[in-house]
DNA sequence: AGAAGGACCAGTGGTCCGTA
DNA sequence: AGAAGGACCAGTGGTCCGTA
């Protein structure tokens, strides 16, 4: 039953219309439990009233076998509301402002970072529970932190989509103003959201070269990124651009290596 | 060829005949090349005049085309020494008081807490080659490094060995003196290795209760320690006991967790 | 076309049990 | 019997690619 209200919250309270309150905290990036709040706000009689029947189908089984809530008071033209078993995909995520909430059967961008946030939660149960059983205790968002928060209902989180933005969320994490900068860029160039990810590797190279290139102590000296391990691609990135940056120096007769955004050729990873 | 040297020198330089020559480093835990200086010290010339000769056979293979090596020094009636391809076992350790080497083909523990060095400079060499590649770094004494060790010739090296007698390492490194004094209680009661590792449970869990039942935390604080997984036997005592000291703390009425060594019932860990 | 995520795969931590 | 270690296995990190 929780299970279930998680679920149909992500997908139908986030996705399809603007939530007007407290829009500001989610937009700050500070508040963990923006996003729920607005949402039960909105929803606040869900939880106990719907449930399985707001699942949506899109299965072969079970399409004969549909019990449908008497209460659905959607104005939804979309085909997949019904009553089946199989969950749909989440919407979309879309380039937005910080502070601006998708429409239209799509994610905003806050939302995407606000699921790291619920990670980090469901980790904390998970190393909580560890610890009162005297097991070991996990330090990164591992397959049993995925496989916890499915079993508590919030099925709209899987590995790889999380391991796929995990390094926009570094960089929300780490030069939030840079992060919403681009953000706004790439809103305003209408940049899908590949090339938006695409585009917050740059800025954290650059991090990465002002403190020693060490992407991983970067990460680990971040009490919410260090959860995380660090994208195979971002590490490579860095690497190349620090020998790109290293033979650069050593050309022009400097000796400075660790500063300076060098002519490296990375251009087969970006 | 490197490869041949180590294996041959663990084999026969250590578990032979006594090495004279810096014992008292060897026994204080200090000095982490103390083996391999006593046995470079006596074998000196070992290196290029031996080598696969002095592997001992005991396959099915390669049972006809023995290649005796001409040099070969030993007054050795063990039927295993040939020119055959497969290696012998390592030899069993027996309990040895601090600095005594053993007799007869055993191998005494001060060379078992030398191999526990021996994979930390492993691990160094692999996290400097995973550094230098901009890969990831372990930080653990992984399979990586136990695949590393046998590469570079450490076949006596493996990986449940050294996982078995993990916590006797880790009480030789946080309270020498008490891993002293127990195993000259246990040479003295004439223990066989299986009992005197039994026995090394018990004093680590006492530190455990003394340090608030963080038996992660006391690894981890430890810079020879933790490069090793906490043991998962040592991990269920100390959540055992932890329990027991618990209870028993309510039974008297006392408040204190963390301190007292409770009457736990950890009998079916230990 | 752009994107979400089920499901696969090589290599891991853990240790059993056939071996000597 | 006591002990060393090859080899197995469940579950991991990583991400591809069939799906919508």
């Amino acid at each position: 039953d929780n299970a279930n209200t998680l679920d149909a919250l992500s997908q139908e309270g986030l996705s399809e219309e603007p939530v007007q309150q407290e829009n500001e905290a989610a937009g700050s990036g500070g508040g963990a439990g923006a996003w729920e709040l607005a949402v039960i706000g909105r929803y606040g009689g869900v939880k106990a009233k719907h449930g399985v029947q707001r699942r949506t189908k899109k299965g072969r089984i079970g399409s004969s076998s549909h019990a449908h809530g008497g209460d659905d008071n959607e104005s939804d033209d979309d085909p997949d509301v019904g009553g089946g078993v199989e969950r749909q995909r989440e919407h979309p995520f879309i380039v937005t402002e910080p502070g601006e909430v998708a429409r239209g059967k799509k994610n905003g961008l806050d939302y995407l970072f606000h699921l790291y946030e619920q990670c980090r939660e469901f980790l904390i149960q998970v190393q909580n529970n560890a610890k009162e059983k005297g097991e070991k205790c996990p330090t990164k968002v591992t397959n049993q932190v995925f496989r916890f928060a499915k079993a508590a209902g919030a099925s709209y989180i899987n590995k790889p989509k999380m391991r796929h933005y995990v390094h926009c969320y570094a960089l929300h994490c780490l030069d939030e103003e840079g992060s919403n900068a681009l953000r706004r860029a790439s809103k305003e160039r209408g940049e899908n959201v590949g090339a938006w990810r695409q585009a917050c590797y740059k800025p954290l190279v650059t991090i990465a070269a002002r403190q020693g290139w060490d992407i991983d102590a970067i990460f680990n000296s971040h009490p919410r990124l260090s959860i995380w391990y660090v994208p195979t691609k971002l590490r490579q990135l860095c690497h190349a651009e620090r020998s790109g940056a290293a033979l650069a120096a050593v050309a022009s007769g400097s000796t400075a290596v660790g500063g300076g955004n060098g002519a490296g050729g990375v251009g087969h990873l970006l």
